[in-house]
DNA sequence: GGACATCGCGAACGATGTGG
DNA sequence: CCACATCGTTCGCGATGTCC
């Protein structure tokens, strides 16, 4: 690696830069133990939602205040914060590391990104004398004002107000690159924790790799696009295992299941069965039940179900008792929907 | 009628391909 | 080498459907 591909890179929730990130924070862990990874999992990607304050489970809007969800994340925080042994009120310190840090990185490139195009922008508006100020949003001022009239003696200049604006757009939208990270994110911490299990020098663990690449599936017809896989696992033996790794699951996406599986199977040429697992952090009990439940033919469409920690959803939904709620305990007591940590145990035994 | 469950699109971004 | 279009992923979000 030469001096310039070791500083930061360009794009700070990129590729490379995870790499560069998660491999930090692995340091001081030469392997990680099955029953630990689930923590690990959220120490770096989970956060706290900053609409209610408490450790996300669901979407914001059906988590406010006087809502059903309110309730369940209310109790899965009190759960967690009991797990990681963090006061309610701190638990954020213990999480979002991977986000935190990511964003630490995009600021700094920000800084030298707005500079150079501020000074396009100037040549832009030129000939737009008396145009709106890009930034600048007189309600948005306005409001402030009013909320602190009581409290400061005079109006600040534009220019201040203008810069407040901006700063304020900027820390909200900071949540939307969040999902940004999330999607490969996920998939980049199961590999390094797969890649620290002891007894995973058995395994072959491959992020995002080309399906044709990996034995015994072949490549498409030359009109079909070549196909990634989100994970995969080669071994123990000859095992083949394909996952799709979902941090939450939409119903437009479960389609996508069938679809992908379909395609899989139909570029395989090993006649040896392979592996397809879900591996999501998804709370959702209908969603969960669905994935447990779909079928290809007369089989279960996935080998294994897999959720980060499934104690998480049943502390959640508590004792309640309705709907797919019902199915919950069910499914994980049965096995069916599997802890992250009996899924790797899975693999690295015998 | 209220409490969910389901649906489907939109914003925001990284990756990739294309064309100049 | 850069601008641009396109694709694929996430959660947000509001509308619609369903059930008690």
């Amino acid at each position: 690696m030469t001096e310039d591909e070791a500083t930061t890179p360009e794009r700070a929730f990129g590729e490379e830069s995870r790499r560069q990130l998660l491999t930090e924070y692995f340091l001081p862990f030469e392997t990680v133990a099955p029953e630990d990874a689930w923590k690990h999992a959220y120490r770096l990607l989970l956060w706290i939602d900053r609409t209610t304050g408490l450790a996300h489970c669901y979407e914001s809007d059906k988590s406010q205040p006087g809502r059903p969800w309110y309730a369940r994340s209310l109790a899965f925080h009190d759960w967690l914060s009991k797990e990681l042994e963090a006061d309610a009120g701190k638990l954020n310190e213990k999480l979002d590391w991977l986000f935190i840090r990511g964003f630490e990185r995009l600021a700094r490139t920000l800084v030298s990104q707005n500079a150079r195009r501020a000074v396009i922008a100037e040549q832009q508006r030129a000939k737009y004398a008396g145009f709106p100020r890009p930034g600048q949003d007189r309600e948005f001022e306005l409001l402030i004002l009013e909320e602190l009239k009581a409290w400061i003696s005079k109006v600040p200049p534009p220019d201040v107000m203008l810069q407040l604006t901006q700063r304020a757009r900027a820390y909200f939208s900071q949540e939307n690159k969040r999902k940004n990270l999330l999607g490969e994110g996920f998939e980049d911490v199961l590999a390094f924790l797969l890649e620290r299990l002891p007894g995973a020098a058995k395994l072959k663990i491959k992020a995002r790799p080309l399906l044709h690449e990996l034995p015994g599936f072949r490549s498409p017809p030359k009109r079909e696009k070549p196909r990634t896989v989100d994970l995969a696992i080669l071994g123990p033996g000859k095992r083949r295992t394909l996952l799709t790794v979902k941090w939450s699951i939409r119903a437009d996406r479960e389609e996508q299941f069938g679809v992908d599986f379909d395609a899989y199977a139909r570029l395989d040429e090993a006649g040896e069965d392979f592996h397809y697992v879900l591996v999501t952090n998804e709370f959702d009990a209908a969603r969960l039940a669905a994935a447990c439940e779909r079928r290809r033919q007369n089989a279960k469409l996935f080998t294994a179900v897999v959720h980060v920690n499934p104690q998480g959803p049943l502390a959640a939904y508590g004792t309640e008792g309705r709907g797919s709620a019902l199915n919950l305990p069910k499914h994980v007591k049965s096995g069916r929907l599997m802890s992250l940590e009996a899924w790797l145990r899975t693999l690295v035994k015998a």
